[in-house]
RNA sequence: GGCCCCUUCGUCUAGCGGUUAGGACACCGCCCUUUCACGGCGGCGACACGGGUUCGAGUCCCGUAGGGGUCACCA
């Protein structure tokens, strides 16, 4: 059965770079009819934070990507990983390393900047005996070789083997360290596909390592190709809407959303739209690109207007309540409200804005609107307008729409823009906006009336 | 700097030795329309560069350039 995983250290929120990630290995498990699994990368007691867990676990909710058996959480399992350092300690392929942490610092620091290591980074691996001061256990790497990673997305890549090999697998406190807790994690949840972002492509031939020493089977890897921000960047914290909850503080669908990163760096011809159901039949991870891609936040607003114009109105109004406090769920022209401003709306954030100017009757008229259609006998047509249907039955935007131009146009001896922009503008102040006779009809006969007799005062 | 990865329109991408290099977003124009949108039609626009291999290269190989990632007692 095909297992994978979506492993995130909660550090903070859940950005949009990793819910792809977890999307990818989501849909691939789907697709296999296998399991598709949740667990907490928390060893390092210092950054870990609980709120952040419990962040990325609503993000995932909102999404609706549910996962397979428990989250595993790293941070209750430390006794697990303490056995398998011993084993490795025992059987020869592990050292203690008594380097002072300024020794360390100095190597690294010099590393870094190309220079020559200062010294052997291996110098405790055949040390004998014990030494009375602070020491971590690292990795007694092979000196010399060739680890050949298969990989499902770049192919065959090989790595020569090299001193930071013999890298730290616990730390003077005992905790274990990532790339270890994550070879030991993998195979005991039984993960036999990993998709993950390529900056990990280091990590794995350490990983492989770790695998080797226990006598473990590899599972087969993908490291897909980063997003990058608009500079051409490993996509950060820093680099603004990141988070996913924010994008429903901003009114996007989180199907949106989804068919939106499911495109970055994975196509299916010229296939724009996907359902979920479509993502899951079609996704594989073979089919992932090698290259990297920028984030575009022009096509995610596109697919979340297509998305929004396909969404039930029933819906799209709870939504508007829940989110934005926007309660037209018991208006008796809801079907007719949101039809129209569904068209001119990305976002449900921009629905609310709409809607909110629509149902609120206008606090100011727009000077330049006023000066162009509101002429010298303007208001006496409006007033005319008034009377006239005083005492008519108006509901629909067909009602409106006759007794405009089949009869009060007609009879008046008017032209469209005499009454109709001067309408527009005593409704909502402003001469831009939906259908004419839909505003009417939503507003309905007595709150047309107010608002006409409110520019006329 | 070492190691590794990457390179088709501005952006996301199709392409898997022979194509007028296709689609989508954005942008521009036209049509529809009593406004604004939606929608429809059309336009602009790309194989980083240089060598090979081949009858033939966006597709294969090698360089160059550029970009990115990574080199922790972080994950």
């Amino acid at each position: 059965m095909t297992i994978t995983r979506f492993a995130p250290s909660p550090t903070g929120y859940l950005h949009i770079g990793g819910l792809r990630t977890a999307l990818f290995n989501y849909l691939w498990a789907r697709n296999q009819n296998g399991k598709f699994r949740l667990r907490i990368e928390d060893t390092d007691l210092k950054r870990n934070k609980e709120e952040a867990t419990k962040a990325i676990l609503e993000a995932f909710e909102w999404v609706g990507m549910n996962w397979d058996d428990e989250v595993v959480y790293q941070s209750e399992r430390f006794d697990v990983y303490k056995k398998y350092v011993e084993q490795l300690l025992k059987e020869g392929k592990a050292y203690k390393c008594y380097l002072t942490s300024d020794e360390l610092k100095e190597y690294r620091e010099a590393v870094q900047k190309g220079l020559e290591p200062p010294f052997d980074i291996r110098k405790y691996r055949d040390f004998e005996g014990e030494l009375d001061k602070d020491y971590v256990i690292r990795f007694k790497a092979p000196l010399e070789g060739e680890l050949v990673l298969e990989d499902g997305v770049k192919g065959r890549v090989t790595h020569q083997i090299q001193p930071s090999d013999d890298f730290v697998i616990a730390r003077s406190s005992g905790v274990p360290t990532y790339n270890f807790v994550v070879v030991i994690d993998d195979h005991e949840m039984g993960m036999t596909d990993i998709i993950r972002g390529d900056d990990h492509l280091t990590n794995t031939f350490k990983q492989m390592l770790i695998y080797n020493a226990f006598g473990w089977d590899l599972p087969k890897f993908y490291h897909v190709p980063m997003i990058h921000n608009e500079k051409g960047q490993k996509l950060s914290k820093r680099d603004g809407a990141v988070n996913v909850m924010e994008y429903k503080k901003d009114g996007f669908l989180p199907e949106a959303l989804l068919n939106f990163l499911v495109r970055l760096g994975w196509s299916y011809g010229d296939q724009e739209i996907f359902s979920m159901e479509e993502m899951i039949k079609l996704f594989n991870p073979n089919d992932i690109n090698t290259a990297p891609s920028k984030y575009n936040y022009e096509k995610l607003l596109w697919l979340n207007h297509h998305y929004i114009k396909n969404t039930p109105n029933q819906k799209l109004a709870e939504l508007l309540k829940e989110d934005f406090g926007i309660d037209i769920q018991n208006h008796d022209k809801l079907e007719i409200l949101l039809d129209e401003v569904k068209d001119r709306s990305q976002t449900l954030k921009e629905m609310a804005e709409i809607i909110d100017n629509i149902l609120t009757p206008p606090s100011e008229y727009n000077e330049k609107a006023v000066k162009k259609f509101i002429k010298e006998n303007t208001k006496e047509i409006l007033a005319k307008f008034v009377e006239f249907i005083k005492d008519k039955e108006l509901h629909l935007p067909t009602d409106w729409h006759d007794v405009l131009m089949e009869e009060f146009i007609p009879q008046q001896g008017l032209k469209p823009k005499d009454i109709m922009p001067p309408l527009r503008i005593c409704m909502n102040g402003d001469t831009k906006g939906i259908d004419l006779s839909a505003l009417l009809a939503i507003l309905g006969k007595d709150e047309v009336i107010k608002r006409i007799q409110k520019f006329l005062s």
